[in-house]
DNA sequence: CGATGTCAAGGAATC
DNA sequence: GATTCCTTGACATCG
């Protein structure tokens, strides 16, 4: 089993994981790929052998009103080809995961156009490096606006549209609102999409009740054979943290009790409670993305304590 | 230099 | 129909 993190490294100084500058300075994937290397080379010495790429990666490279960026793919294949060698030597696990402005199944028509654009953007990213299918595109279910079966229904016809390189790399999470495990059961059922099982989600939103044993026999038996299927993994965030507030009006700043959102990631990975994952899906063989705010320093104690238990994980 | 404002993008709740 | 929240980091600009 491995364990990954996401896009942003904490544990050395001076790490970038893309090129976030403003259009104006001309950002470009080049200077991302170089991040990159620096980043994969990071993961090696740490023996961290799964990582989520910033979806970010390419600057602009959808932006419908910057065309100038959209060659980015094109004017950095070799360098695309090299990193992925890499990547390969290294036996990374590599994904990614569109940002919440990506939907499908939205009913505007041009909201669905770009997310196709997007899909595409990532699926050729991946490609470009020449990754196996365990390089996967992670997705939501998308909105709801009312009527849940037709949403559905849009997300099934649209699926079946996406070009078969696309289909090939994406799999579908159950989210925290709109998109229970059973719904996106649904959603495999007439499509065959992978399904990712966030445990986080799954505690937030899980209208029947079912069990991580469950949730995990449904979820990682859509694989592919070849595939190893792959979970998202957090302990939820239960402390109480104050936030300032800024009144608009009047600029005044206070200090507000933020409301202890069970939904958000807390900066740790409790090692009991995941220990206790373990077990109630230990007949099952995936991959673990940690999602903790701690990012790799979360990763690296929790292996830490798990070694300290007896567990060893890749 | 530190503080503050802003960022490409959607959905849903609220008024 | 318009506004605000969601939630986050870092760039960019201001003082």
């Amino acid at each position: 089993m491995r364990l990954g993190f996401a896009v942003k490294v904490l544990g050395r100084e001076g790490l970038k994981s893309n090129d976030s500058r403003r259009w104006q300075s001309g950002p470009h994937l080049s200077v991302s790929i170089s991040y990159l290397h620096a980043i994969f080379d990071y993961l090696a010495e740490a023996s961290i052998s799964m990582y989520r790429i910033s979806s970010e990666i390419a600057p602009y490279i959808t932006h419908p009103d910057l065309p100038q960026f959209h060659n980015q793919l094109d004017e950095c294949r070799r360098d695309l080809m090299k990193l992925g060698e890499k990547a390969r030597r290294l036996s990374l696990r590599l994904s990614m995961h569109p940002s919440q402005y990506i939907v499908l199944n939205s009913p505007v028509e041009s909201v669905y156009e770009s997310a196709v654009r997007d899909f595409v953007y990532h699926t050729q990213f991946l490609d470009a490096m020449g990754l196996g299918r365990e390089a996967v595109v992670v997705t939501h279910g998308g909105g709801v606006y009312g009527d849940k079966p037709a949403a559905i229904d849009r997300f099934v016809e649209r699926y079946h549209r996406l070009p078969e390189s696309v289909r090939a790399r994406l799999v579908l999470e159950n989210d925290e609102k709109n998109y229970s495990v059973p719904d996106i059961v649904q959603i495999h059922e007439r499509t065959g999409i992978p399904l990712v099982l966030d445990n986080l989600h799954h505690a937030v939103n899980n209208p029947a009740g079912m069990s991580y044993t469950e949730a995990a026999r449904l979820c990682l038996t859509t694989w592919p054979r070849a595939v190893k299927p792959k979970v998202h993994y957090s302990t939820p965030r239960t402390e109480e943290r104050t936030v300032n507030r800024r009144n608009r009006k009047t600029g005044e700043v206070t200090q507000v009790q933020a409301a202890p959102l069970a939904s958000q990631h807390a900066d740790w990975i409790n090692v009991d409670e995941f220990i206790g994952f373990l077990h109630e899906t230990e007949q099952f063989d995936y991959d673990v993305m940690l999602e903790a705010k701690q990012k790799d320093l979360a990763l690296l104690r929790l292996r830490t304590e798990l070694r300290e238990r007896g567990i060893a994980t890749e």
